[in-house]
DNA sequence: CTGAAAGCGCTTACAG
DNA sequence: CTGAAAGCGCTTACAG
């Protein structure tokens, strides 16, 4: 393996000069500046990062933390962030927490460990006290997904609870009133902010609220099939159902299919997040869509942002992205 | 920040010491072990992963390497990798290429600066040329999904040709002869070996194959869009399709539904590759499904025992992992 | 069992 | 404009 000694040696100067034609810092005489250049070439050289990290202290790779990288939502996410740092240098570490708080601290001590310049975080719990240590101890961080006010750090989100007021509204147009709710893990933010539009809207129509038509699919596949199931144990299952995210969405498609009952004769049914086969089921879902992509991409953005110009004033940088309503097929009136 | 001879002060021990108890290596005594710990505990000592990279010349990281996350089948094999790595104590670097032999280079030259201690790697072209001189340089490297024999390196992949024979045979086995193929990139290995199934089937069943028949839908949703309306324009279209993979049948369904044709009604199809919506679909799909999660945990489990015991003799190191023929509801007889 | 010291491969003040 | 040398924060032969 050749290394910088090795360049300089070939070129016949010191290695500063090497560093610093390599680096574009520095003044070099064009003389020089050619003949390194050329026993670069020659020596087919590739500079070692790690030695360069330690030197400069900083290491050009970022990391994100998400509850589960299959999930379509923190896909989109990983790719839109993925493009940001691959475009200005960086690179990503991605890790999977499964919502474990306790994986989570693992992945972060590890991550601070690795010195990694900054990381995207999709919080997995209410307990951010490692969180803030990490921040005091100098960890960048920008907040996906799900804000923590209290962490008083940069974030991506959505307007979560306008988005869910929203759809919710417009199945009490249609004259329902008995609108089933799936939310996921009320331990994070945007749960509970959806559950809040939820509540919102049907306040808002004067609609007393029903607890049995709250369940809980804890975000996931899984859970939105058994809630979904469980909705259809009630003597009297709802006429309409909101569900919180795509992964429950599907899972509750499943239960509905179980339960031999359709959309939208049967029940009428909005999902937050759209996704491309939802265009295609017999009656295309009616959605809340949230620009997925565009989240881990102005996150990551916004954590280089933080890593050259320091951290932003905090109200500036809690940044809310707007959804879009689609109206399509899986909602009737009654 | 902390650092080791600020713990050494503490504990008045040297750095060595230190050292060897955070890292079990070489003999302690216990007293020294037990105020070596204490002191790491009191001043909350995090040891810094670059220079420790740099004395032992690894990373503890890996990287994957494929054309877009985004990709259920390689958001499914990030996920098997990342779990796998995370086991073994290693992160993951993620890639994407956009299936571009450019940004294979870009990242691979990026991947070898920071010295990753493997990668994971779809290859995007059959140009491997730039491969073959990483791994010449000491880069370890599995293949993933599409197997280069001349490269000669450990990979893991599924049996296309027999996966895709096996679903061509169902189709003609229910009476059609006039069998669409929707391929993939034929510049990767996957997409030619399915293809070669499908040309295996027909031959074996004496059909001859008809180029009008075979399109080609880059292995994208919208490449498969494309390639399916193409096959709605043909004077005589196909009564069967059989798709390469998860994104091109989406494409497909798409197409079909904008075609007013219906599954199994006026098209049977099969596809490669197995989705949760599938089953979702008026007509359950039938499929031939990969172990998708299982790709990826294997490769970075290959990958990692290359690491450890070296590289493994050519013949065991080619991984082909089953595929499963699942039959629903999409294939009708004629 | 323990420590002093060299070494990992760069970058960057500091001189000149 | 250029180089000698210190420094980044660990690990690991080498002595003892």
């Amino acid at each position: 393996l050749t290394l910088l000694k090795d360049v300089a040696d070939h070129a016949g100067v010191s290695t500063a000069t090497i560093s610093r034609v390599l680096n574009g810092t520095g003044f070099v005489s064009d003389a020089l500046r050619e003949r390194v250049l050329a026993a670069v070439e020659d020596l087919n050289y590739t500079p070692n990062g790690v030695a360069r990290s330690m030197a400069q202290s900083r290491t050009l790779t970022l990391a994100l933390v998400v509850p589960d990288i299959t999930n379509p939502f923190f896909t989109a996410v990983a790719r839109g962030a993925e493009d940001a740092a691959q475009e200005s240098g960086y690179s990503l570490i991605f890790c999977n927490t499964d919502q474990s708080p306790e994986k989570e601290q693992l992945y972060l001590r590890v991550l601070r460990e690795k010195r990694v310049d900054g990381v995207l975080l999709a919080v997995s719990g209410r307990e951010v006290h490692h969180i803030q240590r990490l921040v005091a101890a100098g960890m960048k961080i920008v907040l996906i997904d799900r804000d923590v006010p209290e962490l008083n750090l940069p974030s991506v989100c959505v307007d979560n609870q306008g988005a869910v007021e929203t759809a919710t509204r417009y199945l009490i147009d249609r004259g329902h009133s008995r609108i089933g709710f799936m939310t996921g893990n009320l331990e994070v933010a945007s749960a509970q902010e959806r559950l809040d539009g939820y509540l919102a809207a049907l306040a808002h129509a004067g609609i007393a609220r029903d607890p049995a038509l709250i369940v809980s699919g804890n975000f996931t596949q899984h859970g939105g099939h058994q809630a979904g199931l469980s909705l259809y144990r009630l003597p009297a299952p709802p006429t309409a159902i909101v569900s919180s995210n795509n992964e429950m969405t599907t899972g509750l498609l499943i239960a509905l299919r179980e339960c031999g009952r359709s959309v939208p004769y049967d029940v009428s049914l909005i999902s937050f997040d759209d996704l491309p086969y939802f265009s295609l089921l017999e009656h295309p879902l009616t959605v809340v869509a949230q620009p997925m992509y565009e989240v881990g991409r102005r996150a990551c953005q916004l954590l280089l942002h933080v890593l050259t110009e320091g951290t932003p004033a905090s109200v500036a940088s809690a940044v809310r992205l707007p959804v879009e309503f689609i109206a399509r097929e899986s909602c009737r009136s009654i």
